[in-house]
DNA sequence: AATGAATGAGCCTTCATTCAT
DNA sequence: GATGAATGAAGGCTCATTCAT
């Protein structure tokens, strides 16, 4: 699944097919360029349209970003509740969350990128409200999940603003280094070895 | 220990006071506003100065970004060697650099959130030459103590490149999350917590 | 014919309007001022219009620049070709140049002007290739000309490089001390004289 | 003749040296860069000084350009007038004034390029009255000798106003293009060629 | 005489956004 | 819906010049 899939999934229809179209291109070129240099005219050349069509579809640079950023949390989020519906144990879990972070990223690469310089912007901008709501919606899911009775047994003692960190922060953590192209190895070929650090580090261990 | 004495200690001496002004006030100001909508003279304003003398300081505001940046690093690398100079054990190491990591963000706060967002500009920028080179002699101190005879017998084997990512993602990603405002306890309070969990995610079990 | 015809007939249209205002407008001001003592503050002023329109149409100041100068050129070669399209032998060619030098500098002297100053600023510029190239193409009737069999039995023999500088040195100098207000006779009272004189300079003389 | 003695030549003594050298990398770099792209601190650099010292020696920016441009003229007319001394008849004086030019021009062709360019800044500057003031003076030896009794018989009728045109014009059209690169010949090469063209053009012919 | 940090007016240029066609 | 010329506020930066040391 690439990019021109996400996109056909999230905006459906012949009649958005240049919306579509900027979508993709403002994406690579903000990614290249990053999102304050890059210009509404650059992408303008790109998909080869006019600054008025642009901002027909979204309103303002503001708004395009906002767009693009919501689209990636959403997938990412729509993958990760897939894999949360397969797992049964605790463990499952874990895993379900390690590996749907680490193989968005590694099919999404271009949306990973972007919504990691993204939300810096968006959380300052005006769609920042937004931000805070869709939030809610879509990690409903994983707070279920995480709320059901019989995890906190299986699982280490600790505060629970510390439990994403604490599940998530390997896995993030190489996923930057991997993009950021500092390490080579793909995340999916190591998604076993970090779902079990991660599952090692947080499990309640037996007593002695 | 806060921002003052780090600068103190950065650029010593009488002459560099309207220098280590400027840092402190570019720095808080980058923070707020963000790199790229601080202005020049936004800091020139705060400093009660020209835009001639930032220049005459910095070169440019990539310059100063730069500087700002570099300063960061290095005074990080500083107590994480500091800490990993008192571990003996391989365990006490991985302690040490969870503990630095964690201790050095709720310390310096305001260089920690710089240099989160700044690495990005500088890595693209043209000094990402000079970043490069002093990444390297910044780490050798870390290199050494991770080639020690006897690390690969008491952690699980793991690629190398995993590595880092193992031991610092989890602070890391906590870190981010107090520096944001998104958690509220203190990285401090839960360093025991995360060097735990990062230590039983990577050591070597005990064959059953 | 004046600045607005020369100016009509390189960018005719209505839709130009605004485009040949700046040229009339800033031609004047790069005379009165100089060339780098004319801010594109100025410029806008004087057309009442805004800055955005003026790299709208012509990039940046060196691109102003350089259009001005390649309109002199070429209309300074339109009426050279133009004379010497009518000239039959050797002699009323070399009569056609300096006439033709001299009623331009005398119907565009603000152009002339211009030129002059102009042609250090665009060969050191980002255009320098087009004026190279544009040289080739606007010099070719005259090189024909040049060529044409029987030319170097009526002239003096000279080297090749010598002759531009016989041919139109005398006029050129005194165009130049003219347009700097060194001396006040219009050099199309002189014509006749410094093309005799010009001949004389590089005629074959009989054998005695 | 070089540069350095012509420097030696019209500022003499050890004290004057730092002086002498700032003449002549000011020189090089105007000549390089253009003047107005040239800085103090370019200079400052080049001669390893600092700008208070080139303060002190030339006031500003434009006495420095002044005093050089001072400088050319007056060697220049230097050598003209000595040429000029060993004329006897009109013909040989004609002669004596394009081999000085050109002789000039080509032994100090960086002093020669410079004075091209920085007679337009001058004329506008704040020393255009010293340079009225002094042209008056050099040209005095000039002048005394075109009153001289006998010329007019020996010359073409002309205007006064028009001879040194026709006399320098020729000779310095081919300086120009030599010193912008667009012939090779070196001037001193063509100087019969030039002095006997020149001639033809503005003797008195004889009565047929 | 020499130094060089400091000044600050002013320059060129960019670019998100608007709106008449 | 689409176009793209026009707008103009604002930004980074330069550089001649000054002056305390």
């Amino acid at each position: 699944m690439d990019t021109a899939d996400l996109l056909e999934r999230s905006y459906p229809g012949r009649r958005a097919e240049l919306k579509r179209d900027i979508f993709r291109k403002a994406l690579r070129l903000f990614n290249e360029q990053g999102i304050e240099a890059t210009t509404i005219e650059m992408i303008r050349a790109e998909c080869d349209t006019s600054v008025g069509a642009i901002y027909h579809h979204f309103g303002n640079k503001e708004g395009l970003v906002a767009a693009l950023f919501f689209t990636a949390l959403e997938d990412q989020a729509r993958l990760r509740d897939a894999y949360l519906a397969d797992a049964t144990t605790t463990e499952e879990g874990v895993q379900a969350l390690v590996y749907s972070y680490v193989d968005w990223v590694e099919n999404q690469p271009e949306w990973a990128r972007f919504q990691y310089h993204a939300r810096y912007a968006v959380t300052r901008g005006p769609h920042k409200d937004e931000l805070v709501e869709r939030n809610k919606t879509r990690n409903l899911g994983l707070r279920t999940w995480l709320a059901e009775s019989g995890r906190a047994a299986e699982l280490n003692e600790c505060p629970a603003e510390l439990l994403p960190s604490l599940i998530v922060g390997q896995a993030d953590s190489y996923c930057r280094a991997w993009l950021s192209g500092r390490v080579q190895g793909s995340p999916k070929a190591y998604r076993e070895l970090l779902a079990q650090a991660t599952w090692r580090s947080i499990r309640r261990e037996p007593e002695r």
